[in-house]
DNA sequence: GCGACCTGGGACCGGTCGGTCTCATCCAAC
DNA sequence: GTTGGATGAGACCGACCGGTCCCAGGTCGC
């Protein structure tokens, strides 16, 4: 049962880029095929069908997106700091992504009007998105560095739902501006905003 | 040559939402057999192909969304009250629309990788947003109601991807709320940084 | 009201889809 | 070194894909 483990894990390494790319429809057997190198009965005797397949495969890419993104953001003391690098990494931290953009955006779209099992596991890695920006904003708040009228899960939203609508335009423009453009914007946002005034810095809480 | 053309836009109307909810490849022709109650020679004789059609059931589904945002606008004389309701159409202006979400986003997704004739399309149409959106500033910034530091083309883009983004969330997750914060988000961003401070009213060019 | 042509039905096509099954081979534990 | 289970190949399946074509019937100009 070791060798099996091994390949499992190649085929869905290999096969997340087709189906991020190309959508669960798009993606045909035999695109895996021809991307793991295996026939047919080699793939699926690993995963019960193409859609098992499909959601271990989104997992797999939605996991390095989110490692990606608050890479190198946890020691940052400030959550305000912290909040202004995490969007930075969206602009930075790109390698080693799967190809064809955020996972997330397109799963969401993909599968928006049908296959619900595909739809539950994008509504989940929303989720895990937004509570921990949500989480780092509440942090903020309790050490009053994060302005006090600031709701928490809005924040999250808003950072998350802009980001996700600029790499949208980037990626039908080709252009890396409007992702930047929303970069710049947010750290505007964040800093002119949310962060606690330097006059009731210290003076929030205990 | 008349019934024909009816027929055919009638396909396009009863096309649109299949295409816009399933996108490209999930909209089968027996889809698109049962939406119109035609046969397959029936739909064949008005198009070339599946794609052609696609083609022009988003050109349909587009115009209609472009109208809904822009509807009621043009007769607003400040540049900035009427990109506040341009941006508060979205919101508020949701009847009629073809099903599915937003057909810009969704298609831009859809044809991400492949399909390039449809991508094409998304571009255009991502384009005929931001040239409205941005003549509309530039006749802010003409007439002094916006202020001198906005570059028009920036904040074209800022309003759509952060719309466009907020819309992605809202459908995902199943609420309003998301769609709803991206909005008040703008309108604040469009009093406190974008609308000319009013000392200068007035002083602006001539 | 006739004739020509426009329109839509539906059988038909080759190809590909996702999925199954059998069998040879490989590997690993003993 | 043997053996039994794990592994992967690939032929095979029925369904359905997008697309073609011809014919019957409807529509329209005259």
């Amino acid at each position: 049962m070791r060798k099996g483990e091994q390949t499992r894990q190649e085929i869905i390494r290999k096969a997340a880029p087709i189906f991020n790319q190309k959508g669960y429809d798009g993606a045909a057997l035999s695109d895996l095929m021809r991307a793991t190198g295996l026939e047919k009965g080699g793939i699926y005797r690993h995963f019960e069908s193409k859609e098992e397949l499909a959601g271990d495969a989104f997992d797999h890419a939605w996991k390095v997106a989110l490692d990606a993104r608050f890479e190198g953001t946890e020691e940052i003391p400030n959550t305000v700091d912290r909040l202004k690098q995490i969007v930075r990494n969206f602009r930075d931290r790109r390698t080693g992504l799967v190809p064809g953009g955020c996972p997330l955006l397109n799963t969401a779209i993909d599968s928006d009007d049908g296959n619900p099992q595909l739809r539950a596991k994008a509504r989940q890695a929303l989720s895990s998105l937004l509570d921990r920006l949500q989480s780092i904003a509440e942090e903020g708040l309790r050490r009053g560095e994060v302005r006090g009228n600031v709701d928490s899960a809005e924040l999250a939203i808003l950072i998350a739902s802009t980001l996700e609508g600029s790499i949208m335009v980037s990626r039908l423009q080709k252009k890396e501006g409007p992702r930047d453009l929303a970069v710049r914007h947010l750290e505007e946002y964040l800093e002119t905003g949310v962060r606690a005034r330097k006059s009731k810095a210290g003076a929030a809480k205990s």
